[in-house]
DNA sequence: TCCTATGTTGTATG
DNA sequence: ACATACAACATAGG
């Protein structure tokens, strides 16, 4: 589920515990979740520890903690959110956090997510050397060009899911920007023409810049203008063309796109 | 029963 | 060594 703009939603559902300490910390260790995660240390200690501050990269979370730092992916079916206490946790719910009034609740039926545990206050090496951000003032064009020209084989749906260089974007958000800039998902990234690759940085940047607005902030409904609203439904109608849209299989994942629009 | 799923990673192949 | 393709991971819901 969750790509840029789901993550910096999810990552604030945790701000009611910001500033308290952690009572007690509920884990089902066993799970690959926390795989390469040393879980005594981790529930020895956040027990006491107060959340101080949270921040999100890509798909990436990180929650400073007064002793430690916990990372957090969501895979594909995570999700985190608060709940008053008392409250009883799912069999899906792998790792809670309690304060005095809250459950800090990580839910990931799949187990597709990843929890990551550093010791000690200061940023992790893993989250510091992250790729810039897309909306980054230093992601630019030919920053692009040259990661195309790279991966130039590549059907480009495929090249913009790669987090190394387009942290956050996703399978919907892929399928958005393509649409957009009037692009086919299967066109070999190394094939654009200058015009094409000016038109997918900047419909890259608007639609993190849109997803952020209007998911990232309340997780509001997208408009209907958007193909967003359209992708899934079977006999959807592109919103520019008002012609069948097509879902098929590009770069190993479901695409939708319009075809009367983005032509080989 | 069979198919799908907003993600990543390990492995095989070129 | 690098680029590309694809199965595997685990569970729920249509």
């Amino acid at each position: 589920m969750p790509e840029l703009a789901e993550v910096e939603y999810y990552r604030k559902q945790w701000d009611p515990g910001l500033g308290k300490k952690i009572v007690a910390v509920k884990i089902h260790a066993e799970k690959r979740l926390f795989r390469e995660v040393d879980t005594r240390a981790l529930v020895k200690l956040l027990t006491g520890a107060t959340l101080k501050a949270s921040l999100a990269h890509g798909k990436q979370m990180l929650f400073q903690f007064s002793t430690a730092c916990l990372g957090v992916h969501l895979g594909m079916t995570g999700k985190l959110f608060a709940e008053k206490l008392p409250y009883a946790p799912d069999k899906h719910d792998h790792l809670v956090l309690e304060t005095n009034r809250h459950a800090l609740v990580f839910r990931d039926p799949r187990l597709f997510g990843r929890v990551r545990f550093d010791p000690g206050k200061e940023l992790p090496a893993w989250w510091t050397a992250l790729p810039p951000q897309v909306l980054d003032d230093d992601f630019n064009q030919d920053a692009l060009a040259a990661f195309l020209n790279r991966r130039k084989k590549a059907p480009l749906k495929a090249v913009l899911l790669m987090q190394e260089r387009f942290p956050g974007i996703g399978n919907w958000m892929a399928d958005e920007i393509l649409w957009r800039a009037a692009i086919h998902p299967a066109q070999p990234a190394g094939s654009l023409s200058a015009r094409q690759t000016t038109c997918l940085y900047k419909e890259m940047k608007q639609v993190c810049r849109d997803a952020m607005e209007v998911i990232g902030t309340d997780w509001g409904d997208p408009p209907d203008s958007w193909l967003f609203n359209h992708r899934w439904q079977n006999g959807g109608l592109c919103p520019k063309t008002g012609k069948p849209l097509i879902r098929e299989e590009i770069g190993g994942r479901t695409t939708c796109y319009s075809p009367t629009r983005q032509r080989r």
